[in-house]
DNA sequence: TGTATATATTGCAATTATGCCATATATACA
DNA sequence: TGTATATATGGCATAATTGCAATATATACA
């Protein structure tokens, strides 16, 4: 995979974090996982946009799903993407 | 402000980066600023292309630039933003 | 089996992002 | 002043993202 390649890949994550009910959803996830209806409560979304959010991130490769009864659990896969979110905050003060 | 507001922000930011040739250039200044015509060498793009990639950098506050001559310089306002290489490189190699 | 509940998917319209061309602006220098 | 060089901007076509409504699927439970 040449150079550029690699840079759209960074690019596809980050593109995948930058919404801001993508961001709620990272943010509750911090604390270990939740079902859909949590993460229902917390976004201002309907249930399908929720869920089509929700696919964005875990093809991303953000987040991963656990099915469990006629629950799906969601936590994320790289915690550290949380780290990054102090990065930006810094970006946003400073501008 | 309250916290969706706060969440937008961020996304934008993140949203901001999220281009390959965007992630070029704020690699390309990792080691410092860097004039227009250096960063045109750099990506495979129009110059006009590369010119409006380096204004939403800039509005979104993650570069400066800075005139001398005929030439613009632009470097990176917060570094951390390079952090973000390490933890999207583990998402990628995760997934 | 039938029904309710949780979640995902499809269709579609509206918005936004992207890229290139042409053109504008601003500086340097003859 | 005139010309070349560096960079930015406007216009426009194409593509991607977003959101909701409707529908599908899958599990639980009566």
């Amino acid at each position: 995979m040449n150079k550029i390649e690699k840079f759209k890949k960074k690019a596809e994550i980050l593109k995948a974090m930058a919404h801001s009910t993508r961001l709620i959803v990272i943010d509750a996830l911090k604390k270990g996982e939740k079902c859909v209806c949590e993460l229902n409560d917390l976004v201002n979304a309907d249930q399908s946009t929720l869920s089509r959010h929700l696919s964005v991130l875990k093809n991303a490769g953000i987040i991963t799903d656990d099915k469990r009864g006629q629950n799906v659990f969601y936590k994320l896969r790289c915690p550290c993407v949380l780290d990054y979110i102090d990065c930006i905050e810094k970006v946003i003060k400073n501008r």
